[in-house]
DNA sequence: TTCTCTTGACTACGGTTGTCGTCTTGTGTA
DNA sequence: TACACAAGACGACAACCGTAGTCAAGAGAA
């Protein structure tokens, strides 16, 4: 196993939109389309979604490298989408409900909550239970 | 309806887990008794354990009156648990998944994630999606 | 070459959170 | 009465987050 350093320093609100946004549209991105996709329509200025970029970076959420033309950086994902959403579950079931997913079975008891796709799997999840 | 201030304020970590510390415990607490119970087995110092409850108390999540004696304030929850736990998944889907349920169905299909009370309230969920 | 743009590194600043120390006040007790 | 304690109000300070301005270096345009 090494040295299990799985540990992810947390993220901020801001900071989740973004990585969230990144892993989504897939592929690299330069800061420029990221300001223009995503931050334009926020409001926010170049500068802030460079630092918020940045910022993923240092905790190791982003990697970089130089365009072809080395002109800028262009960013992407260390963690796959569905790793990312899946440690954020985990990380939330763990730290904010005490390790208990109770609350997130209750949760998905609402049917409003549950698009007709989730509802479909879910029957698949609990038909896997079943033996 | 009214002016639908539903709108709870954020919580830290640390501020979430006292909060549930308090409303797992039941019934109404001192800081004191907070300090005994939660603040040193973490070693927190008691004034730490005030400042929290204070702040929780600012943000709606507690109440406090004076105890029998008065010679302190006794807090208890704003929330019932059963509320305050549905109120963070419903935040944090909103929030951190960007609406969607579907990472936390795929992390519930991970067996090892459920006890087995979960899994029953689980087949009885999917049982009252089928009509 | 000189002006202009693009890009990212740095710096900054207010708000929040985690963590306490200190001060003040009430209340028994020696 | 004078002193010890308990409780809480306040203030503080560092780390982190959201947001952004300024600067300097490189790349074209004129």
């Amino acid at each position: 196993m090494g040295t299990m350093s799985d540990e992810k320093k947390a993220l901020g609100e801001q900071e989740l939109t973004l990585l969230r946004f990144v892993t989504d549209r897939g592929g690299a991105v330069t800061v420029r389309e990221m300001a223009a996709e995503f931050g334009a329509s926020r409001g926010l200025a170049r500068t802030t979604v460079l630092t918020v970029m940045e910022r993923l970076r240092v905790k190791g959420y982003l990697a970089r490298q130089k365009t072809a033309d080395g002109s800028a950086w262009e960013y992407r994902p260390e963690q796959a989408r569905s790793e990312l959403l899946g440690g954020l579950v985990r990380e939330f079931v763990a730290k904010s409900l005490g390790g208990s997913a109770a609350p997130v079975v209750a949760f998905l008891s609402d049917a409003r909550n549950l698009t007709d796709q989730e509802k479909a799997d879910l029957r698949a999840i609990v038909a896997g239970l079943e033996e």
